[in-house]
DNA sequence: AAAAGGGGTACCTTGCAGTG
DNA sequence: CACTGCAAGGTACCCCTTTT
C-alpha cells in the first residue's frame, strides 16, 4: 500500500472510492467495513484489498503516504456520495479526509445552471445516471458484484468492477470540469464537501482535534497531527 | 438491510420593538 | 416595568436517494 499511495501523492485531482460488505454493520469489524479502498489518476488505477490486511489496529489497515494523500486539502478527491465514504474511513480507521468533492454538485451546476437554477442543490445524483448524461455510457453496476462479499479473496469481476468506479469519477470530472469552465459566465468550482458542514459538526470536529491534541501532549509523543485547523 | 446525507417542514427559542 | 406581536434563527423530524 505504500509503494503503490506513493504514484498518487503528486497528483491534484483522483478518484476515489471504497467497498464493503453489504451485510455490514457497525458492530462489525474493521476488514467488514472498509474492505477495498481504491484510487484512480488518469494513469492508473490503485486497488487496496483492506480485508487481506494482517493486524487488528486501524493504524495497520492504513499506510502513512495513504493517509497523507486523504487528508491533504491539496489533493482533491472525487467521488458520487463520497462523504459517507469518508465518513466510514474516518470511523474505521481513523482518518479525516479532507479535500472532498461530490461529483453530483458538479453534475447539477452544469446541467442546470443556465436552465432550472432551482435544481442546482446537494441532491446527490447516481454515478450510472451521471456517466450517461456525459459520456453517453452506461457502467456495469451489477448488483451481484457490487453486493458480494468484499472481505475473501477477489475473483475477475470484482477487480473490475472496483476498479471501475474511481476511474470513471476521475474522468467525469475533468469531462465536467471542462464543460464548467466552458460556460459563460463561468461559474465557480463548488466547494470541498467537508467546508459546508453545519455548524453543530464544525465544532464537534474541532473539539475532538483538540482532545486529540491534548492526548498527544500528555503523552509527549509527537504524533503527526495533519491538522491544522483552517480548513475546518 | 443498514447507514448517511440533503431538502423540506413544523416547532421552539430568542431578540427586538411597540404599547399601555 | 410588564405584556404582546413579529421576524429571525436554530432544532428535530420525516421523506427520499444513494451507497455497499
Amino acid at each position: 500500500m505504500e509503494d503503490v499511495a506513493q504514484y498518487f501523492l503528486d497528483d491534484e485531482v483522483i478518484g476515489f472510492d471504497m467497498e464493503w460488505k453489504a451485510s455490514a454493520t457497525y458492530a462489525d469489524g474493521i476488514r467488514d467495513n472498509v474492505s477495498m479502498i481504491q484510487l484512480a489518476s488518469e494513469k492508473r488505477v490503485a486497488l487496496f484489498h483492506v480485508a487481506s490486511f494482517i493486524g487488528t489496529d486501524p493504524k495497520h489497515f492504513v499506510a502513512p503516504s495513504l493517509r497523507k494523500i486523504m487528508e491533504s486539502p491539496d489533493i482533491t478527491k472525487v467521488g458520487v456520495s463520497i462523504k459517507a465514504d469518508c465518513t466510514r474511513l474516518r470511523k474505521f480507521l481513523g482518518v479525516n479526509t479532507r479535500g472532498i468533492f461530490e461529483l453530483s454538485h458538479l453534475h447539477r451546476l452544469i446541467k442546470y445552471s443556465q436552465s432550472q437554477p432551482k435544481l442546482v442543490n446537494k441532491r446527490l445524483v447516481n454515478l450510472n445516471d451521471q456517466m450517461e448524461e456525459h459520456f453517453g455510457l452506461p457502467l456495469l453496476k451489477e448488483t451481484e458484484v457490487r453486493c458480494s462479499d468484499w472481505t475473501r479473496p477477489l475473483n475477475y469481476d470484482q477487480v473490475q468492477y472496483a476498479a471501475n468506479d474511481p476511474y470513471a469519477c476521475i474522468c467525469l470530472f475533468k469531462t465536467m470540469d471542462g464543460k464548467r469552465q466552458a460556460m459563460i459566465p463561468m461559474p465557480p468550482r463548488p466547494a470541498h464537501a467537508e467546508l459546508d458542514l453545519p455548524i453543530r459538526l464544525v465544532e464537534e470536529a474541532q473539539k475532538a482535534t483538540v482532545a486529540e491534541e491534548n492526548a498527544a501532549a500528555e503523552l509527549g509523543g509527537t504524533a503527526d497531527s495533519n491538522v491544522d485547523g483552517k480548513a475546518i
